[in-house]
DNA sequence: CAACTGACGGCAAACGTTTGCCATACTGCG
DNA sequence: CGCAGTATGGCAAACGTTTGCCGTCAGTTG
């Protein structure tokens, strides 16, 4: 027969995948057993020297690349991670999901990504199907019930990123800091009454940030109201602008980026100065809230280094603190302005 | 010892991963083997009515999942796909891996997702570490050798988006097309001097659309360039905005719409009027080109769409055609008017 | 009633690794 | 020279599944 798993000079045009060169191919060609390449290879000083460079020859003439999957089974572990994202068209996910990536694949691991598109069933769904494949979960903006996350726990480790539950590490960033510097910077410029443009209710984060905003405000002696809930996405925006408007508020805070963005197109649609009649604001800093029109006051977060945290929580760096709080900061940008009764003194 | 893998409404807060039921306890629970389960809930047909309802009931009872990588080996096949993207943070690819994550998701396919940033050398490093993990990939914008796609392709089935390569399914959106509307568009407005602001060389559109542009522009009269080339980043369209206008062209097209919007930042900032001074187009129609200042004018194409096809020739579905390529169609927004010296007569 | 047929269930060998344990051979020491 | 101790390499059993093959038993047919 002829020659197979050469340095890969062969030329397989139509042929059907080449079986791939197996720890038995190497063995056969140095004259060793499975178990001594094995360990050459993974663990060379369990083996002699003279020994051990051959066989790492060989492999590497034949070009050998272990199996992962078989791998996987006898160390029970698969060197893959699962990333649950809610929206995974949503650019607040891209920095998040970028920054998984690059770390897991550092450090040798697998970044399997999983879109639940905010339902808790599709999340459920995909939890089901990955657990035996992946050894750890980052959820992130998870809107799983805690019985549901405490039970996965048992099976896998767990990393929450913008979502706090008892006794999970978890990465977050600073809501209620953000919502802090949003009223406070509202307070400034003279509004007196806000209108929350709320997120799905099953979203931790809208809970934080509303329970941030209102008490902030009550503190600031000024009004808000919670409108919605609104579908975070630009579309619902509409929705949110019109019913926020008639609210009578003069500043808009809305859940995300993507509705305000969303709230801002309808706003310069029908014709509202902003922000001369209304301010409004938002969360993430996503791509494209710094040139939309205007551009958007929003809170900015270290997306990109949050998904670093969360893979190197996962797999148990010791530099990362289980509940790690990521600083968010106040943007202010053009859509946010005096509020309109104190400019007309 | 305790009873253990019952329906989980065991509480294991800080036990180590809990071992998962596996067939041999549900063979053991249900007094047949190991066979006849696997039969009974995998190729149901074979196996007698009795004893498959009785298993199954087991089964379910004790709430068993297959271990998918302990089904990949026997089967050489693992059910998980690789999507391979040159930048997972720009918009333009979020369409195509939500299409695909659902479409694969929908076969029973798991998604695990790769980011190469451009790099062909850590996308061939992707591709190894992968290879013995997934059945098949996609390779978006891959800028692979040719001869390392032809390789690979001898391992594994191989899916181009935004490439071809003799030999290869693939799904491209229509650049030439695009790019032809855009030509007609501009010359319509009367301008007569194009500069192309270029991506990165070895990128396989780049030199589609380059290609398209010129020979319509040629056909049309018009003059053409092409500057750079510049990093496809909104950040390097400052760069590529300077270069553009000192070219005199009176139109900048750019490589995609991360650059395009990069421009129009960098223009606006100089105080340079568009589409007054100044027109400019780009591709891909991104999350943001309908609201950046002003609106892009860019060819658009159905991302989510090419996702899913993508998948479904990777999978071997018959509806896919191998070569098939997407309409990509221009829309005008207000980037783009009438060239300065016709407005001037 | 014997022989044939098909349905059904079990045994065991894969799949490609890892790893505990054992046998051998070599080292150095008394 | 004999012994203990150690370095080295091989055997074989896992890991959890699938699947080819075979035996058994019931049902059918002549």
């Amino acid at each position: 027969m002829g020659h197979k798993g050469l340095t890969a000079d062969e030329t397989v045009p139509a042929g059907g995948p080449a079986r791939a060169v197996t720890l038995h191919d190497v063995a056969r060609e140095a004259g060793v057993a499975v178990s001594t390449v094995s360990r050459a290879l993974s663990n060379p000083e369990r083996v002699g020297a003279r020994t051990r460079e051959r066989v790492q020859a060989v492999a590497r003439r034949m070009d050998y690349r272990p199996n992962r999957i078989a791998q996987a089974l006898p160390r029970g572990r698969t060197q893959m991670l699962a990333l649950l994202v809610s929206d995974i068209t949503n650019p607040h996910n891209f920095g998040l999901v970028r920054g998984a990536e690059a770390q897991a694949s550092a450090a040798g691991f697998l970044l399997v990504l999983g879109d639940t598109q905010g339902s808790p069933e599709l999340e459920s769904d995909h939890v089901c199907r990955l657990s035996s494949v992946v050894d750890g979960f980052v959820l992130a903006s998870s809107r799983l019930p805690d019985a549901d996350l405490l039970q996965l726990q048992g099976r896998r480790s767990v990393v929450l990123f913008n979502r706090e539950v008892d006794g999970f590490p978890s990465v977050v960033t600073d809501s209620v800091g953000g919502s802090r510097q949003i009223v406070e910077h509202l307070a400034a410029l003279g509004h007196r009454s806000i209108a929350y443009l709320a997120g799905p209710s099953d979203a931790w984060a809208d809970g934080v940030r509303w329970r941030a905003l209102s008490s902030h405000a009550e503190d600031a002696g000024i009004e808000i109201a919670r409108l919605g809930p609104f579908s975070p996405t630009v579309d619902h925006g509409s929705v949110a602008a019109d019913v926020g408007l008639s609210s009578g508020a003069t500043a808009l805070v809305a859940f995300n980026d993507l509705l305000a963005i969303g709230v801002l197109r309808r706003l310069e649609r029908r014709g509202v100065d902003v922000p001369g009649e209304v301010s409004v604001a938002g969360y993430d800093d996503i791509f494209g809230s710094d040139f939309c029109h205007p551009p958007l006051t929003t809170v900015t977060s270290p997306v990109e280094q949050a998904g670093r945290a969360v893979i190197d929580l996962l797999l148990g760096a010791r530099s990362a603190r289980p509940g790690l709080v990521l600083p968010a900061d106040l943007r202010v940008r053009e859509s946010s302005g005096p509020a309109p009764s104190t400019t007309i003194p």
